[in-house]
RNA sequence: GCGAGCGUAGUUCAAUGGUAGAACAUCAGCUUCCCAAGCUGACAGUGCGGGUUCGAUUCCCGUCGCUCGCUCCA
């Protein structure tokens, strides 16, 4: 039995959501490239982001930085450090460990250090000294800078967006005249060597990620990072993703980032094999650890003087940090629906519909000829061509009509407008509705102002 | 990266060491056609490379990809 994951996955594929990256060439691991319903999608899902996130408030400005940053960002990020690390893999039970950490292990236990690791035995099965040759395991993707490709051109591209926010916080601050607490948002694409990468879209090596960093005063930072917590669950809401869908998991304090101090992942139930559960979106309390490791590496100062007190501090930050490809997945997943729909026949066909907002829609609305009819195309065309000036719309006149409104509800269209015989006589369109499926009878020169209106927001 | 399993039209599934079939989808046409109707026709496939063989989609090897596991995380 198919899940409704896997019928997802298969409809996303069959029309033109995600197709699977340099597919004519066999294909390369876990990319996926975004077909024309998939990057409407993906745009509008970022737009909403960015409304909900940054223009819509006044404490929050955007911003665009590079992929590529001087390579100390990411030394003094701690990135270069934790993100790379020797391993060495037991070829008995290809178990894989830190060769450094089995070596502080190995002294911690026996008050030497160890004669190389021929001498430790394996701490899952016991086999000792049957490891391959360490090699170093860099979650950053390098590429080099310059024709010449030498150690002083290498660079990495982003592991996250966040850096590029942070090393602009004082040209922030000062081209913008922002006060704490104010935040910087962010999308673009992010880059991570996964070890594993797979399910669909939901792990892959290029990502795109929607980035908050929210800056505070310390003190105010816990309570700051409840509000957005909160306040980033209800956005999935409010497009449509069902509360008990969606669930919080608390980073055990042990396994935190490096730069945190306490995470509250919010995860959503997309149904995978195994366990169910997949994280949408992190949001970290990453304290003042990236604006004092860049003041320290850089030299320059990046503390906050309140005018009005005097007082001098470094800003505590709450960041939000969304996978906007994930969500993408959880939109469609919490959109797909198969339906029981009469048919001609007198009986029941099975409709397959993506009940996504009308602001994510990829296609806001759709214009079909009863027929194509040299009297009815046309007019449909014209119809088409004047509500493209304000939305993505589809015309098509391509076999039956019920056929063509099944299309339609397949990829989530939310209005569906039919030119039928008696518009050539009274000069109006049936409207229907998605959802509803209600139709209403709408004169031609109302239907901008009656589509206009159901797509408010969009 | 390592281990296991799997690769047949767009999709779902057949078949075979000797011309690869179907359904659905798609496209064109007919029907004043409002919820995947019907009829006619068309397009379309053995992931890629090598080996064994008179002949390989089938057997073997490699490779690429997918799925599941192993340290993850947007």
């Amino acid at each position: 039995m198919a899940s409704t994951l896997d019928n997802v996955i298969n409809l996303a594929k069959r029309r033109g959501f995600v197709y699977p990256c340099g597919e004519i060439y066999g294909g390369t691991r876990a990319a996926w490239d975004y077909g024309p319903l998939g990057v409407e999608l993906k745009e509008n899902i970022k737009r909403q982001w960015w409304r909900s996130v940054v223009t819509s408030r006044d404490d929050v400005v955007g911003l665009d930085s590079s992929v590529i940053l001087p390579r100390t960002v990411w030394v003094a990020s701690g990135h270069v450090g934790v993100f790379n690390d020797p391993l060495t893999e037991c070829t008995s039970c290809h178990k894989r460990f830190r060769a450094d950490t089995l070596e502080e292990e190995f002294e911690y236990r026996k008050g030497r250090k160890p004669e190389g690791l021929a001498e430790i035995p394996c701490p899952n099965c016991g086999t000792k000294g049957q490891w391959t040759e360490p090699r170093d395991f860099n979650m950053m993707l390098k590429t080099y800078l310059g024709p010449i490709e030498d150690e002083s051109g290498l660079h990495y591209l982003r592991p996250e967006t966040a850096q590029g926010i942070f090393v602009n916080f004082a040209n922030v601050v000062q081209t913008q005249r922002m006060k704490p607490p104010f935040g910087i948002g962010q999308t673009g694409k992010a880059f991570r060597n996964e070890i594993t990468p797979g399910n669909f879209i939901f792990r892959t090596r290029e990502f795109e990620q929607m980035e908050l960093e929210y800056f505070v005063k310390p003190g105010e930072d816990e309570d700051c990072h409840q509000y957005w917590i909160d306040t980033r669950t209800d956005w999935y809401v409010d497009l449509g993703i069902n509360r008990d869908n969606l669930r919080h998991f608390e980073h055990p304090k042990e396994k935190l980032s490096h730069y945190s101090k306490r995470t509250v992942d919010i995860e959503y139930r997309f149904g995978f094999q195994g366990s169910e559960w997949g994280e949408l979106e992190g949001i970290a309390n990453r304290t003042d650890f990236d604006l004092s490791t860049h003041t320290e590496h850089s030299g320059q100062d990046m503390s906050y003087r309140d005018p009005v007190t005097n007082e001098r501090y470094t800003p505590y930050v709450i960041e939000p940090s969304a996978g906007l490809t994930r969500s993408l997945m959880a939109f469609l997943v919490e959109a797909y629906a198969e339906d029981e729909a009469p048919n001609t026949k007198g009986g029941t066909d099975v409709r397959t519909v993506l009940r996504l907002d009308h602001r994510l829609a990829p296609v806001k609305a759709a214009v079909l000829p009863l027929s194509r009819d040299a009297n009815l195309s046309p007019k449909a065309r014209d119809l088409a061509a004047e509500l493209r000036k304000f939305w993505n719309v589809d015309f098509d006149d391509a076999q039956a009509i019920g056929r063509r409104y099944r299309r339609q509800d397949e990829i989530g269209t939310p209005l569906c407008i039919t030119v039928d015989f008696d518009t050539l006589e009274d000069n109006a369109v049936t409207i229907r509705e998605r959802d509803t499926m209600t139709q209403t009878r709408v004169s031609l020169d109302q239907v901008q102002s009656y589509v206009a209106a159901q797509l408010i927001g969009a």
